[in-house]
RNA sequence: GGAGGCGUCGCUUAGCUGGCCCAUAGCGGAGGAUUGCUAAUCCUCUGUGCAGGAAUGCACGCGUGAGUUCGAAUCUCACCGCCUCCGCCA
């Protein structure tokens, strides 16, 4: 949510970005007219409470006349008052001055890291490495859930817990809190940090029927939304969370893409970092979560390509975004397995998350970024390690996590 | 799930026989005054919104929402949360 003040005074270049996002920028003037009428509204029902307030213990029947009044005035403020509200969810976060405008396929790639490996013989894909070493079953999570669902298994297993270990010791090193967060969260954390309603068509994640409770989609929601209604001292930043979770993606209107394998699944695991910053150092601070992220490929040792993301891909909360893209042999392509956000105050305003900067309280601003997608870092360690026989050796980094160098054939 | 207690402006806290509250005090924080000494003392400010260039004014605010009333932090109801005890359980 933008600041309404911000939105009067830049009314053109907030409906402008609101359009280069790929949003419907139409919704600022709607909220330019709404401010006005419910800013009269707040006056005349202020002006009748002073008065209202003003009358001595005598003046019963002036009281009850008064009360009346504002009755019919402040039922019209609330439905005005909605209506605004409603809008002001509608307008994205502007993105930052050095972010190109355009759509997805003007991402810029911004630098290749790594140069992929050439196999001399056919490359197997991560399911099928996966079947061959017995550690990613699908038809079970089919079985015992839905379409979409899946086990890990043994050694795979195994190498997922390395991953965690490895990420999370370097980020506990790094500053970051280590933390285990609910895998659940209420409407309020969910829409704060920019997703969409549960009502909305659009929803991304799932419900649980009768309780004001969604799965959360990542760590970020309930790492941002612990802190909403807080006010921090300025010397308490940056705050850095390193959060594991489950993470839930309906993925409805996706079907038929990235079908096979654990590519695009419901459920899958997640470390996510989330920092909450001085405005004065968000920008700072987000280069330093991107370099986090490519440290940790580079550590893989795996090829990526660095992608910072057009106006129109970067979604709601985000003013600026940065992509990793992993190398997959199997598709000859990059693929994303990593995401960081400058999210600016975007959320914090939502949620009610303050510093007192001298003694004047401020939005702070939140960022996130993967620290690793669990899964898709299994695929991306799979195919890029793959042996002729479809054993798949471990990444240096993670063996004394695993204590062994192979993930045998079965 | 049962029984009881509680929820006040960052933290602690007064008020809770309805109008004397434009909500008290302490801590923490900001600004200033003064004194040269590893600090002390004093003064002012420190919830949100609306109008205004500003001084300021007005309104809202005592978990949330509704209600009673001319008037509610104070009374009623519902909901949420916390604590204690009991039950259940990894």
């Amino acid at each position: 949510m933008l600041d309404i003040q911000f939105i009067r005074d830049n009314k053109e270049s907030v409906t402008k970005a609101t359009f280069d996002k790929g949003f419907d920028g139409s919704v600022v003037d709607k909220i330019i007219e709404v401010d006005i009428e419910r800013r009269k509204l707040i006056g005349e029902v202020e002006a009748i409470r002073a008065k209202k307030n003003k009358l001595g213990r005598d003046q019963i029947e002036e009281g009850r006349a008064l009360k009346i009044e504002l009755k019919t005035i402040e039922e019209n403020l609330n439905i005005v008052t909605n209506t605004f509200n409603d809008l002001m969810l509608k307008v994205p976060n502007p993105s930052a001055p050095d972010v190109k405008v355009g759509k997805e396929e003007d991402n810029e790639v911004i630098k290749q890291v790594g140069k992929p490996k050439e196999f001399s013989f056919p490359v197997r894909d991560h399911l099928d490495l996966g079947l061959l070493t017995g550690t990613i079953d699908m038809p079970n999570g089919t079985k015992v859930a839905q379409s979409g669902f899946y086990y890990i298994k043994g050694d795979g297993a195994l190498l997922e817990f390395a991953l965690m270990q490895y990420a999370m010791m370097k980020l506990a090193k790094k500053g970051f809190t280590p933390v285990i967060t609910p895998n659940v969260a209420n409407e309020k954390s969910v829409i704060g940090c920019g997703f969409q309603a549960r009502s909305d068509k659009e929803r991304q994640i799932y419900h649980i029927e009768g309780e004001d409770l969604d799965l959360i989609g990542t760590a970020e929601i309930t790492l941002v939304g612990q802190h909403a209604d807080t006010t921090f001292n300025e010397f308490d930043l940056p705050l850095k969370y390193a959060g594991y979770s489950y993470c839930y993606r309906y993925e409805k209107g996706s079907y038929g893409k990235d079908v096979r394998g654990i590519l695009r699944v419901h459920e899958f695991r997640k470390i996510e970092m989330v920092v909450f910053a001085l405005p004065s150092e968000s920008d700072k601070i987000h280069e330093e979560l991107r370099e986090i992220e490519e440290e940790i490929w580079q550590e893989l040792e795996i090829p990526y390509q660095l992608i910072k993301q057009a106006t129109g891909d970067l979604g709601n909360a985000a003013s600026r975004k940065y992509d990793i893209e992993a190398w997959m042999p199997s598709q000859a392509k990059y693929r994303e397995v990593t995401s960081t956000s400058n999210t600016t105050d975007f959320q914090a305003r939502r949620l009610g998350i303050k510093v007192k900067i001298k003694n004047e309280n401020h939005c702070l601003h939140t960022l996130n970024g993967t620290a690793l997608a669990l899964g898709r870092a299994m695929i991306a360690i799979y195919e890029n390690y793959q042996n002729e026989d479809g054993s798949i050796t471990i990444p240096q980094v993670l063996q004394k996590w695993m204590e062994k160098e192979v993930i045998p054939v079965k």
